[in-house]
DNA sequence: TGTAACTATGTCAGTTTTGACATATACTCA
DNA sequence: TGAGTATATGTCAAAACTGACATAGTTACA
């Protein structure tokens, strides 16, 4: 088992706070993928909220069905860039947005 | 005069509000825009708050300190998830990293 | 049950982003 | 002035990310 099977399972429900432990992160890469954790299940959140399908949402940010999966599944190859770039295109407001970097 | 020369005199200093119309951005692609020029600027402030040089900074992050100085720019060669480790990287608290997107 | 819509996962060529390096420019301060 | 420190800009090979596609699995409902 994986590096990045790990940090997938991880956005498929597992606890954070393990995270860090598990696969041996330093404190700021631990803070950089539970912040990108909070922002994927904002994504989910928002675009489930505005009844939107990934394939909905792929087509308001040029991009494809299964890339947006790969954003809710909080897959390795995706960028904070995309995930905020599928945020703001769920139609997430700022305080949306300033809320998941709570979380 | 290119976009990418005009995004880094945006970051240098111009007023937000006429980047969209002058840039023809569409209104997503102009928020993220706004996005990361206000984590551009909070991260300025963080290294200089904790009196770190470029260099310092970029060792922390395991950077160079000609990225850290694109970071600094705007320049468009630099991804979000850069910017963000740089900030996390400075010392930046959560609150601070939520502040930045308010400004 | 079937089937239509939706979501998940793997792959890959093309594109973007990266650290490193060279080098130019600015800013102290003696 | 000059030397030392800090920051800016250009370049490039290597690494990371992307959309697109195929296809598998899931869910909802008649």
């Amino acid at each position: 088992m994986n590096t990045e099977k790990l940090k997938r399972l991880q956005a498929a429900g597992w606890k954070m706070g393990s995270a860090k432990d598990f696969l041996q992160l330093s404190d700021e890469e631990a803070r950089l993928v539970e912040l990108k954790l909070s922002l994927v299940c904002a994504v989910k959140k928002s675009r489930i909220k505005r009844k939107l399908s990934q394939i909905d949402l792929a087509q308001r940010m040029k991009s494809s069905q299964s890339r947006i999966a790969k954003i809710e599944a909080a897959d390795p190859s995706v960028s904070l860039d995309l995930i905020v770039r599928a945020l703001i295109a769920s139609g997430a407001t700022t305080r949306d947005i300033q809320a998941a970097f709570t979380a």
